[in-house]
DNA sequence: ATGATACTCGAACGCCTGTTCTGTGTCAAG
DNA sequence: CTTGACACAGAACAGGCGTTCGAGTATCAT
């Protein structure tokens, strides 16, 4: 039988190169090239760490893209790309006015701003315009929504059926997180919970649709009250 | 031909190049080049989109390594080490075990992942040993938690009064999400909807806390019911 | 008008980079 | 010993890429 060398799983060197390339790329932002790679690993030729490379990619711990610069990176990494920072505008609360943007909002005027996993949004909002508020209170229980949640809001004028928006009231002089239903004499605002009932809006009293809700986040790391 | 003018802010081409890379970023896994840019920007010439690069740098917009091949990124991409992979080990359910980690499971043997921004956990539950459930069906709504949310927990065998926790109650035969308190006479399993009541835990029943949530996370993709 | 500013183009330069080819030495199997 | 797979070096090639420069055009305030 074959007498395998050191030739078994990855041997030091491979260790050497993909550690390289992770503090690389937690320094410059961007992986290394071939020749880095080899300089910093004490390979003489380029073509050595090519080989190499190319073994670590059959061995499904790196990926390449031939023919372009840099184009490697380590599995299990997401890339860059992948997070969206979302600014938190402020707080909604029932009684208050939704702090809602202006068609130009300045994205670095937010004092705060929470980080979201691209992979986590639905592909059609991956847009650039999602803002997001505290909840603040408990008078969004009725949509699943607790004090202290963040909601992540898409900014929006009309809603379709079923989506879960945020609205302000004026005849309540209220904002209010509901899912919204068009009906022959107005509209119907669904609480989440069926044990509340839904708030009717004749088409006559104003209805102002602030944003769409594309996602609910809580941090439990409080005590209940 | 129309050159539109417009010093203050960002134009319409500066977006479109912010939009392109993004784009470009998330299919490729890697920056366009300046080429690229221009050819699928409409920007006939190198130092044109050179150009507006540097201006979307002075902007905040774009981070540039220059003389570096496809060195730029957009900023409020964070890089790979401020994230979480948590894995998905499976769906909690009433009426059905939640499928507890071995104490050394694999992270590569789970189906699924999520990716949570570390600035989004308290830093006390950064450890590696977080694990995720969804959540099947309305049984978990007394703890507002919903159909299909997802719940990011940590392993504990005990829970403080107040945490939230997973508990599989041996008597009803569900695992259930309540909050945590211990009493004289045993323990007492809070709703976090007041409106139902809690449920009382003898000492001599078999209690059985499966972990502890520190997130809740809704994605509002989808209709209600 | 006139200059200043903003914007666009095209071309050339030169480095950077991945690729490829040739060659050398080692070591185990036949 | 011969063979061949393996590990490595060095050099050269060709194309990709950011950069720079010169020149031209449109808009606006003076």
């Amino acid at each position: 039988m074959m007498m395998v060398r050191k030739s078994k799983g990855l041997g030091e060197r491979h260790q050497k190169i993909l550690d390289f390339i992770a503090s690389y790329q937690r320094e410059h932002k961007h992986p290394p090239s071939i020749r880095e790679i080899g300089e910093h690993c004490n390979i003489s030729s380029t073509s050595v760490v090519n080989y190499y490379l190319d073994q670590l990619e059959k061995a499904g711990q790196l990926e390449r893209d031939r023919k372009i610069s840099r184009g490697m990176r380590l599995v299990g990494n997401t890339p860059l790309g992948d997070m969206l920072r979302v600014p938190v505008l402020g707080v909604i609360q029932a009684g208050e006015p939704i702090p809602i943007p202006t068609s130009d909002f300045n994205p670095f005027s937010a004092e705060d701003s929470v980080d979201i996993a691209a992979s986590l949004m639905p592909s059609r909002e991956k847009g650039k315009d999602l803002f997001a508020l505290h909840v603040q209170g408990d008078s969004m229980i009725d949509a699943m929504v607790n004090d202290g949640d963040i909601v992540i809001l898409k900014p929006v004028v009309e809603a379709r059926n079923g989506e879960m928006v945020a609205v302000w009231l004026n005849e309540r002089n209220e904002t209010t997180l509901k899912y919204f239903y068009k009906e022959k004499e107005g509209y119907r605002l669904q609480p989440a919970n069926p044990a509340y009932k839904p708030i009717m809006v004749k088409k006559n009293e104003s209805l102002d649709i602030k944003g769409k809700v594309v996602m609910v986040i809580r941090k439990v790391d409080r005590l209940a009250a």
